[in-house]
DNA sequence: CTGTTAGCGCGTTCAA
DNA sequence: TTGAACGCGCTAACAG
């Protein structure tokens, strides 16, 4: 590969002007400026970006840190980040972390080692006091997840909001033993959710039963959602209705349900949360509600970008969600309801 | 950030020193060693990365080419990726390409301008020679698909073989009228399955019946096996067996006959292509051809590494596929084949 | 408008 | 065993 020098060289100029060239200087003259691109072009001239970066002081370059790629709500992410950094002229290093704080340090490190030049989150749980430390000093940003009690610029959906949307809707459907599908994590939407979830049935006047609530042990997975909505069903006063926490835990718990002679949504509701694709393939389509997975991504790019900048960037952006009822959801009937637990599925 | 010669200063040592120390030679007095691990301490010294990369003429660091992260075929391959870069040492540049060569020559390019030591591509057309104009001068490694014109190091299962296999099982059922659901790219995988596909019928004395092969227009996505199967099973002597090139497109497949009255397997077979999560998340679990996927990419970064330190690799590794027979495949049942067209589904 | 020169932070000769 | 000095390829300040 051709360097600077060699280019000069054959152009018969000073370094620098070859520099100025490249760097689309006007202060050239025209007749040095097309000797130095005729010999750019002869040498197959490609600038050094590492040497660049060592000079300029940048890398322009971002860490992402993903738990698990494989994931299609983190996938989505993903694709809206990468295509927001390709607009913006950063590359992104992809990293998956399973949530794993040693390895999410190290690869945070890298922006004191120079190798990025700034950071997106895609899963920080409550209490992680630690990421502060670096988001006082590089830039930082967080999808979905974040800890209230730190100002590390983020972006989301209004999670309780969702909830209390889910929940009216639910209610005004006439339903009354409303279960809840929650997760066992340490993530911010998981308690802003449950909470709200609480709260609606409380503000009903509807007792709040631990009886209706299950969490996922391993994760926001099919399986799960099979496994407690096994549990969940097979109590005599079983819930009419089940809030999932997300699509998955969805998916699995129609599964469970039909599995268990119940149709959905005749004799039981269920709604997700996210919208990934497969919530359309197969029917009961699922109701739920849509997170903009691309724009959140998209939008975590800008702030870090703008952080970068050193220019002043939103604290919190709270991207808009949508209730979208589809085919898993159906009104109360107190008939079809009670004797349910006869009938054997189709 | 404090640099070397900070450190040097402060456990007055050369920086010459504080380079051995760091890079763990042994020729240095103990006492100094230790003044300097002091001052790195005390300093909280990190090595400038992109320093040391211009200096060692090598960036750590790959790039990878993705049509599209949120496939979970492509998903799971770069999970692998991921991970086996990681092993060895190396940052992964993830780039979501969608197939454009402008964008894809773009990448590579950042092999010739320093700021990445190997690329591994995840769908690379047939008659892509421009690649091979990359792959001569640097480390450039193929997943999945690849020209076999050319040699530049891949990995990838045989998929001759696998469709082979699947046929022969399909043939072994007592299916004669068996179709395909292909689709509209120039992938090697698609070639070779679609000619395993017609060369296992001729064998079995079948004629190829063009009425009985399908290109879906738009990758491989629900949407399209599910239009696919609904021109297949509209025909008056529809085929009986549905052999898909992927997985999206059986479960589309799936959803397709089904919609028209016809129960799989009873009335269709239907057989896909890779094995993604979402074949075992709905009945009829999917009869599929598993690859391997994360291996695969897992594979392809010790490929790349190898290059990358000039030592001789395969120019193919063939990884093991597995067709598992599930719920979506039946023997051929003269009877119900004839009459489920008048039928009206479950 | 152009060329010379001094680093960016590090690894690595070469002498001592 | 140690340190001085050079250079990786580039940008930018400065002088002309």
């Amino acid at each position: 590969m051709a360097t600077m020098l060699e280019v000069a060289k054959r152009a018969h100029v000073s370094i620098a002007t070859v520099s100025r060239v490249l760097n689309g200087q006007t202060n050239v003259a025209p007749e040095m400026a097309a000797r130095v691109t005729e010999a750019v072009r002869a040498l197959a001239y490609e600038p050094n970006l590492i040497a660049q970066n060592l000079r300029r002081n940048e890398s322009r370059t971002l860490v992402i840190l993903t738990p698990n790629i494989t994931n299609p709500y983190y996938a989505n992410i993903i694709s809206g980040i990468a295509q927001g950094a390709q607009e913006n002229g950063y590359s992104s290093f992809l990293f998956n972390t399973e949530g794993k704080r040693a390895l999410e340090e190290q690869i945070l490190e890298r922006l004191k080692k120079h190798q990025a030049d700034g950071a997106i989150m895609l899963a920080a749980e409550l209490g992680a006091d630690w990421i502060y430390d670096y988001a006082k000093e590089y830039p930082v940003v967080q999808c979905s997840e974040f800890d209230p009690r730190f100002s590390i610029p983020h972006v989301c959906v209004d999670n309780e909001q969702a909830t209390k949307d889910v929940m009216a809707y639910l209610l005004s459907l006439g339903h009354t033993r409303i279960g809840t599908i929650s997760i066992e994590n340490r993530f911010h939407s998981t308690a802003a959710r449950l909470h709200a979830y609480k709260t609606s049935l409380v503000q009903a006047g509807i007792p709040v039963e631990e009886d209706y609530i299950r969490y996922a042990t391993q994760g926001y997975t099919f399986k799960m959602g099979l496994k407690s909505a096994r549990s969940l069903l097979a109590q005599e006063k079983r819930p009419t209705a089940l809030f999932c926490v997300s699509d998955m835990l969805a998916l699995g718990a129609i599964a469970g349900a039909k599995e268990m002679g119940f149709r959905v949504p005749n004799d039981v509701t269920v709604i997700g949360f996210d919208d990934v694709e497969y919530t359309t393939m197969f029917h009961p389509y699922v109701t739920t509600v849509v997170q903009p997975c691309y724009q959140i991504g998209h939008t975590a790019v800008e702030l870090v970008c703008g952080l970068i900048q050193r220019q002043q960037v939103p604290q919190e952006v709270i991207l808009p969600h949508n209730l979208v009822i589809r085919e898993s959801s159906a009104p109360f009937d107190g008939y079809l309801a009670n004797f349910a637990s006869h009938v054997t599925g189709c």
